[in-house]
DNA sequence: ATAATCACCTGCTCGC
DNA sequence: TGCGAGCAGGTGATTA
């Protein structure tokens, strides 16, 4: 489900019904996750406030001063609030209970996500201390990009989708950021002049901006953390938009696999 | 170091 | 209606 818009989306519905409240109760239905859910560590927090509610990339940080919670949502997990009563559904597998009554649920049906405690500076932690900068933050710029472009034989919707190149830019928004700045995605991303860079960085600004803006991108049943669904998708021009007519020229998108994934594109309006 | 492929898991859609 | 194939928003691990 969740690329950088969605997470954050999820962040923004969940932060305000957590932060600052104590921890009652952390219940793991499932441990099996993509990791083993450390249980005996995540109950420890119990009684703990959480002091804060972040996002580096696709990870959410949930903060107490025991240590921090880091938790992903893979390709099909979500998090929302829920009453501490509600009976769970197949694919709950944990609940954050708080002392108030209400309670952070984690759904996730294929598992791909993650629950991870670290006592540790969580931007030490081996997930996150090698990512990229934020697409959104200023220190991605031009100059970073093209640089860290320079000598890569990969191509460039690889390197834009690679999260120690920058993070947050997944399937989606990697088509939809191409299309934008007229690039082929299989070009090699070293051999891209800066000039072109100079239209894909604003490009994935923009994309990944207003995809925020718009509560993120609901494709099956995503729903951010106050239950609402996203409104991007009625923005994607070539996302699950294969073999139907450009918006630029008319012209039929092409639809391709580049490893593994779908990817959209006009053969005509990005060389 | 870089690039390509595999693996993890469930659910849904499609074609026969 | 049933069944296998292929696909789905991610990314670390493994292999050349």
């Amino acid at each position: 489900m969740p690329e950088l818009p969605e997470v954050e989306t999820t962040r923004r519905g969940i932060a305000p019904h957590i932060q600052g409240k104590r921890i009652r109760d952390i219940v793991v239905r499932n441990s099996s996750l993509r990791w083993p859910v450390p249980v005996a560590e995540l109950q420890s927090l119990q009684r703990c406030q959480i002091t804060s509610v972040e996002r580096r990339g696709k990870y959410l940080l949930l903060s107490t001063s025991k240590g921090t919670v880091i938790i992903h949502l893979g390709m099909s997990g979500s998090l929302r609030i829920a009453k501490a009563d509600e009976p769970p559904m197949a694919h709950d597998h944990v609940d954050l209970t708080l002392s108030d009554g209400a309670m952070l649920r984690y759904t996730d049906p294929r598992r791909f996500g993650c629950w991870l405690f670290t006592s540790e500076d969580p931007y030490d932690h081996e997930l996150l201390n090698e990512l990229g900068p934020e697409p959104l933050n200023d220190e991605f710029d031009l100059e970073y990009l093209y640089q860290a472009s320079r000598g890569r034989k990969v191509a460039v919707k690889q390197f834009i989708m690679n999260s120690h190149v920058v993070v947050g830019v997944g399937n989606i928004y990697a088509n939809e950021a191409l299309f934008l700045a007229g690039i082929h995605p299989k070009r090699a991303a070293g051999k891209i002049s800066r000039q072109r860079y100079e239209r894909l960085v604003p490009a994935i600004k923009e994309v990944l901006g207003q995809a925020i803006e718009q509560g993120g991108t609901t494709l099956k049943d995503f729903v951010g953390g106050d239950g609402k669904p996203g409104y991007f998708k009625q923005s994607l021009n070539v996302y699950g938009r294969g073999g139907e007519p450009c918006v630029t020229c008319d012209r039929p998108l092409k639809e391709i696999r580049m490893g593994q994934r779908t990817t959209v594109f006009c053969k005509f309006c990005q060389t």
